[in-house]
DNA sequence: AAACACCGTTCACCGCGGCGAAACAGTCGC
DNA sequence: GCGACTGTTTCGCCGCGGTGAACGGTGTTT
């Protein structure tokens, strides 16, 4: 959703139907005004005159919010997983894989459900999906995607995880 | 909860852990800094230097969303808990005892109830739920969350408490 | 006050099964 | 023929559920 840019205190009346409708939005204020007193998570404020880079990124906050869904990866057709301006190419087996995790990004996908779509025919063997899981991990893992493993349930894609081992 | 003032960039190992904790927190940019990229609704950030009024708007607005937002954790149909932004992977009987804990989040749940939920059959010992509970508690304390005892009564689950001891 | 029963915590251990990972082999395309 | 892709076997770790036992705090009884 866009973020509307609303001066304050001047469009008062234009900011409070922005409020209802839930529109994330960023006011402007003029000069000398009072900073508003506003917790909404879809508001935010900024002083003129402001640097360029300060509001662009005070839009982006917003517009990301307003979102609520982290960014997902995406496979295109010629089987290349996007994420964040990288890609890495993958194999049709991994492709099919990751295409099933990406459509479910960030919650469980069982393993039948991941068998299925890799061999509609039908597994070749147990171990054989754990295999192209664990090629599938090595594979993404320099785009800062992973493949979280959630014991007798399935496969979760996210975003990589900073790591705690470090302890 | 107290909104924290960190220097950034240069306080970066101290904001990574107000993150974690979910410690409200304003940002004081330095110079030239880019503003960082979070869209965490309980992190905000203002260009060194200041106003005062800016400053303190900005700190009541995060206090005030602290003291608002006082969600419960969930267990999604893939028995993972998540609680901010972050997940733990239950076992079945884990998860039946945190579903029980997560609605009636922050009141106590008797051991009969929850004793009853995770064994329709009965109670294999007298010792299982505790034990159960204990592997619970550790499970989900990277989280946040806590399970605390009410003797002869049952177990609450609630937001960990900040520790009176040093770590 | 001492003894006791009750309740809860924590640990060590076992059996089972899911999953990870390496190594090897077969197939296909350039 | 070389490399990429795929499938299989094998080994072994570790998560999970259950049990017994030691330990400690609390309230009650004698």
């Amino acid at each position: 959703m866009d973020v509307v840019l609303v001066r304050w205190p001047e469009e008062d009346v234009r900011l409070r139907q922005l409020r209802e409708t839930g529109s994330p939005r960023l006011l402007l204020l003029n000069g000398e005004s009072e900073p508003p007193e506003s917790a909404d998570c879809l508001e935010d404020w900024i002083r003129l005159p402001a640097d360029d880079r300060d509001m662009r990124a005070r839009v982006a906050r917003l517009a990301s919010r307003s979102e609520t869904q982290q960014p997902a990866p995406q496979v295109d057709g010629d089987g290349l997983l996007r994420y964040r301006g990288r890609w890495v190419a993958l194999s049709p087996v991994e492709s099919a894989l990751a295409i099933t995790l990406v459509d479910r990004f960030g919650a469980v996908v069982g393993r039948d459900t991941l068998a299925r779509r890799a061999w509609p025919e039908g597994t070749p063997t147990r171990n054989a999906l754990d295999v192209h899981m664990l090629r599938l991990r090595r594979r993404i893992a320099p785009l800062g995607v992973e493949v979280r493993t959630v014991r007798s349930r399935g496969y979760l894609m996210q975003a990589a995880q900073p790591r705690a081992d470090a302890q």
